[in-house]
DNA sequence: CTGAAAGCGCTAACAA
DNA sequence: TTGTTAGCGCTTTCAG
């Protein structure tokens, strides 16, 4: 059962070059790269002699030798906050559609919300792996002495604005539909607030808070109607919410959650201590995720355009590598409040 | 605002090559290469010359030369059936934290249930782009002519055991986990069954079905006290089984979904159409994934050990590669019933 | 312990 | 349209 285990790789049958296809096909290596490459500069006949002989062997040009020659790698980093969150993973799809159609391929670099892993993926663009970078982190990743932004690499940042940044950017309507929020929760009769942050440094943090304030005050109710809890947008920031929430004597009766697992985590803490959502709490989240339609009640939140979202991100990063681009801007596509079963009336005492 | 945005790539700064460190620190390019790989083979001299020198000009390595020089690329495929999944995405993380340990970093293959997205990454293998594969997929990718396994290239399967694939598989134990499964609801009292079924050529459902029949089968209890959904694991997947429950007119008490987003989507619409679970249904899940434990009420589901899983399957990987592994052989991780309270007694009529 | 030299496999001028 | 010729930046014998 035990085969030659050893040097498998060495051995291995993959050795077919170019210079095999140029000598089988009776050309020259020059002209077996341009037959796959510019098709079109090569006759007919010797086009098909290459095909053939590409396809009798099996041949494969050898990436790294391309890269090393072509000076690209047709590989973009894709640094991601965290992949466990399913928010994330629906950009991630919509990225790769868009990059696969340009035919790059990506290198996910989850730095797992530890952000000392952000120098492994600063180094890993520096060593010349990839061709650009798409940035979900909403903060500038830096690690062996530089910032990513520093590498001179093609980038673009999506879900986030990274301030002072320029180059494109792909965001969501973090304000305008957290004012909706708190106009949504005003029109149903809430006066008090709970509001589950995500890092206070995080901008679309700082932007849904600021929206939230700002909608609160056109309906001429002022911060101090709202206690804000700290948290890092995952779902055990949801139930340490929730647990200060439970331990207040007199509760706010309406929650927004800068993130659906926040909200999420929040309801289910609360249920369990035998809350009632709506009746007793309403609970409003931000995103969007799948599983927000899968809780009970239903959660309302902030619908984001995730697959749009990475696919504008894709197509505004292939922009700039291609030298196209128009380095700062910013595309902000909208958000959508779905209402769910989650926010109601506020309890009448 | 807009700097010279054309070839931003070619006149970038980045041209620090080994030549410049060798000269910088007065050595020959071969003492450079050895201080950086090497460093016991180099005087204590030479190192530290080299190492400021790095350190002033910020070199780093081009890896594409280093590939093609030294035949591998540090960069391993993984192959997930769909990113979306959380389930994956904890394993994923295993994986990851595995292989950074080893200076390994990966290639994220995300088939997203779609199988014709198999060739791309047989390509991707092909052409020399990673030194081994992880396959979570339970199947053999397929493409371009080949299959994955055709390729020579080290390979290890995780979650799932790949019938005829003599290569390490860390598995799960799925039929043990189901007979538990069957033996927690025949004691609750359940006597009638549904299952929602994952895609009937994959061998985690056929040995989930397996053991819930076997457990079942070992209460006197015979298949045909089962009615069987079609299903592919997904959440929408879960929606339509329980939409044909729903239409039945003698529901069974009690539905065994092979993975927990179908459960959690069965539960869900179950709910909506105005059923308690689990007074009129008993629901149990499979992976133990996050979200099982906040949806309401709690789902009862074997868990997974996902993140060992994933370290297991890198560790084995990495033997494969190191020419150290003993190719075929299947370790079996063990899942753990957990109980929620989706699971109780079946109705008293 | 160190340097010289030979490529890894491919692409891109430059000629023909 | 095609072939010849230089390397891309690095590692690794092989001598010294």
């Amino acid at each position: 059962m035990s085969l030659n285990k050893p040097s498998r790789r060495q051995s291995g049958r993959k050795s077919v070059t170019i210079q095999d296809i140029a000598v089988r096909a009776g050309v020259s290596t020059a002209t077996v790269s341009r037959a796959l490459a510019n098709p079109d500069f090569v006759s007919a006949k010797a086009r098909a002699r290459v095909l053939r002989a590409v396809s009798e062997t099996g041949y494969t040009p050898n990436v790294a030798a391309r890269h090393l020659r072509a000076r690209r790698s047709m590989m973009i980093l894709v640094v991601v906050p965290n992949l466990a969150n399913p928010f994330f993973a629906e950009i991630l799809r919509g990225i790769d559609d868009e990059l696969a159609e340009a035919g790059y391929d990506m290198i996910i670099g989850n730095l797992d919300n530890r952000a000392e892993r952000e120098a492994r993926y600063v180094k890993l663009a520096m060593s010349g792996q990839v061709d650009g970078i798409l940035n979900l982190t909403g903060r500038v990743p830096k690690g062996e002495g530089r910032t990513m932004a520093e590498l001179g690499l093609p980038m673009a940042g999506v879900c986030a604005r990274v301030p002072g940044q320029q180059s494109p950017h792909i965001v969501v309507s973090d304000r305008a539909s957290s004012i909706q929020v708190a106009e949504h929760l005003v029109r149903l009769g809430h006066r008090r607030f709970g509001y589950c942050s995500g890092p206070k440094d995080n901008i679309n943090e700082v932007e849904r808070y600021a929206g939230f304030l700002e909608g609160l005050a056109a309906a001429g109710i002022g911060s101090d109607a709202v206690i804000r809890w700290p948290g890092e947008f995952h779902l055990v920031a949801g139930i340490r919410a929730a647990e200060r929430f439970l331990a207040m004597s007199d509760r706010p009766t309406a929650v927004y959650a800068a993130s659906d697992e926040m909200a999420i985590a929040f309801m289910k803490t609360v249920l369990t201590a035998g809350l009632k959502v709506p009746d007793d709490v309403s609970i409003v989240g931000f995103d969007g995720i799948d599983y927000a339609k899968f809780v009970e009640p239903t959660l309302t939140t902030v619908h984001q355009p995730r697959q749009e979202l990475g696919r504008a991100g894709a197509r505004a990063l292939l922009e700039e590598i291609a030298g196209k681009g128009s380095g700062e801007r910013i595309i902000e596509l909208p958000g959508e409040l779905v209402l769910g079963g989650s926010t109601g009336p506020p309890p009448s005492r």
